[in-house]
DNA sequence: CTATATTATGAAAACCTTTTCAATGTGACA
DNA sequence: TGTCACATTGAAAAGGTTTTCATAATATAG
């Protein structure tokens, strides 16, 4: 039915071989063959197909990102880094979400299991350590963006106990004492580091931890209305808030811009992600920015390594991040 | 070295036939057999090496959607509905980005060329019309959320035109007469659409087109800003503006916002697309919804009928938009 | 001019499945 | 008892490529 790698030999009055050798630019081919083959292939409108090619050479070329979904506009960055890394080495990256369905994850490994892939990088995995750890031993699986406790899988990711000890030492030196928290209820290992730097940079300046503060809620903006809602009803608001993410921050803002409050003087805000939204939003918010495309980069640098390498590296690397002061915390 | 049918086969004591048909639920397999089989599948921990199968099966069950940049939230929407359609008819969807390089679009479409994957999804493509016509004659592709000009592939979008066109009705019929358009140099065929529906508008009103009513800009806010900047600086500025993506719109309006205009009082704003942000930022902003999960949903429903169909269906489908009135419009 | 590298080539094996085809065994039925 | 249908099974072919191995032809060295 469709033309294959016999109807270019025999047009080309070759052998399969032979054509196999010039459409992989091979040595040790003549002139005329090349020319031949390369003529039959044109006028045939052949290409080769891949899954013959794959299955002998067994191996793809291409690696799996396993994403929860494409919303979160700060995974393009993440993936441009892995695809420039990929390319550079001749490698694709296919992009797979999950919807944050941990059934539908083990599906997408599938993929690799099955040889369909080379390698996958989970970000933001919803599988437990176990399982990862155990997949990890038989094969190429790498971690980005969110490192998981006691999983011995490469992983590449920013210290995000010390963005959170960073991004709230910030607002303590700027004077605030009593200083919110709006986190996700849905634990994803970042959001409890950046909770314990919270913590951290609280005892770093003997103020007392007072759960009051803390509002958990989830990764949308509405959360952060209604997080930023609860925390200015107490009885005695804070004055600062931290934000887990851009969204729940601009959410947050949002709420306290309709009720008045003088965003940068009366309440300051301190986000995370520096999403392009973040400095769109008037007032622009302050936040904490990760390397994404290096990360992205790293961990496909790595995880192409591991393909090679007989005794494969599972260590952990962090890369560091920033802040980006804007009005939100006056500046 | 890695685990085959064979050793399955030899650990169950059967063919490799029985156990092909035990993993394939085939009729025909005694009770014994399959618990021999399964037993050894599990204690041999095997899984079916794809490559083998979908060379011998020549179908691979996957698609490949093929998208800029997964910078636009608006497309996760999209993403949902093709992979639920997919998800039923036990196919996969896989994303690949482009980032605007028609030449990696043909890399990217050399996947279903080569049969790696079954079918392709173009949104938004960067080739042009007359090379997708001529792929869409040997392969199944279709195209969602973005039309071509004299392009018969399968297509599933909305009608731009229309929409533009009531998107502007509407700011008339709120009594402006002066209405800025801000739109992109980079023309693809919605905003095109989009701007000839600007002027049907007009025409329908008999307002006079005004050619310096309209700034050319990116997809970028920072275009938004520049577009409002210099709309806002004309000798006779608009009392309203359109913008033909809620990024610029929210660009525009924070331009404005700067300038002490009041939004849905001295300037109204109406944007596209309604992304997530376009309700979060102060004031909420009037935009042009278009039905994201249906558009890719029908699109891989009619994709995979065409994979089956000996005459592939090459329409274009439209689905309806509607409008979404908040505070830039003074609703 | 012979002996030896070197280059160019093709036949066939290999990669791992699924599927066809033929064969075997079982039970029913006359 | 003999025939027939049916369920179960395995050997082998098929799918499209790359690669190994052997061979033939040519070039190089002595």
């Amino acid at each position: 039915m469709s033309v294959t790698i016999k109807d270019v030999a025999k047009m080309a009055n070759v052998s399969v071989a032979t054509v196999s050798r010039v459409l992989n630019k091979k040595s040790n081919v003549s002139d005329e063959a090349i020319k031949a083959v390369n003529d039959a292939v044109e006028s045939l409108g052949y290409s080769p197909n891949f899954l013959g090619r794959d299955l002998r050479k067994s191996e793809t070329r291409r690696i799996l990102a396993i994403i929860a979904s494409t919303e979160q506009s700060f995974y393009s960055d993440v993936i441009r880094g892995m695809e420039a890394a990929a390319y550079a080495q001749g490698y694709d990256v296919l992009i797979a979400t999950t919807q944050n369905d941990p059934n539908h994850e083990m599906h997408l490994l599938g993929m690799l299991f099955s040889r369909a892939v080379d390698g996958a990088v989970l970000l933001g995995p919803k599988l437990d350590a176990n399982t990862i750890n155990a997949l990890g031993e038989k094969h190429n699986i790498a971690m980005c963006l969110e490192r998981l406790d006691n999983c011995n899988v490469l992983t590449v990711t920013i210290d995000n106990v010390k963005a959170g000890r960073d991004a709230v030492n910030y607002l303590i030196r700027k004077g605030h004492k009593k200083i919110g928290l709006i986190t996700t209820l849905q634990r994803s290992q970042s959001s409890i580091d950046r909770e314990i730097g919270y913590k951290l940079a609280l005892k770093d300046n003997d103020i007392p931890y007072n759960e009051e503060y803390v509002y958990f809620g989830s990764y949308e903006t509405e959360q952060g209305m209604t997080g930023c809602e609860y925390l200015m009803n107490l009885p005695s608001p804070p004055t600062a808030i931290f934000a887990i993410s851009d969204m729940i921050a601009i959410g947050a803002m949002n709420y306290a811009l309709s009720k008045g409050y003088r965003i940068g003087k009366d309440l300051m805000f301190m986000g995370f992600d520096n999403i392009a939204y973040s400095h769109m939003f008037v007032p622009h918010l302050s936040t904490v920015e990760q390397p994404c495309y290096a990360q992205g980069k790293l961990v496909i640098e790595k995880l192409i390594e591991n393909m090679k390498a007989d005794t494969p590296d599972h260590n952990l690397y962090t890369l560091s991040h920033s802040l980006v002061l804007r009005d939100s915390t006056g500046d």
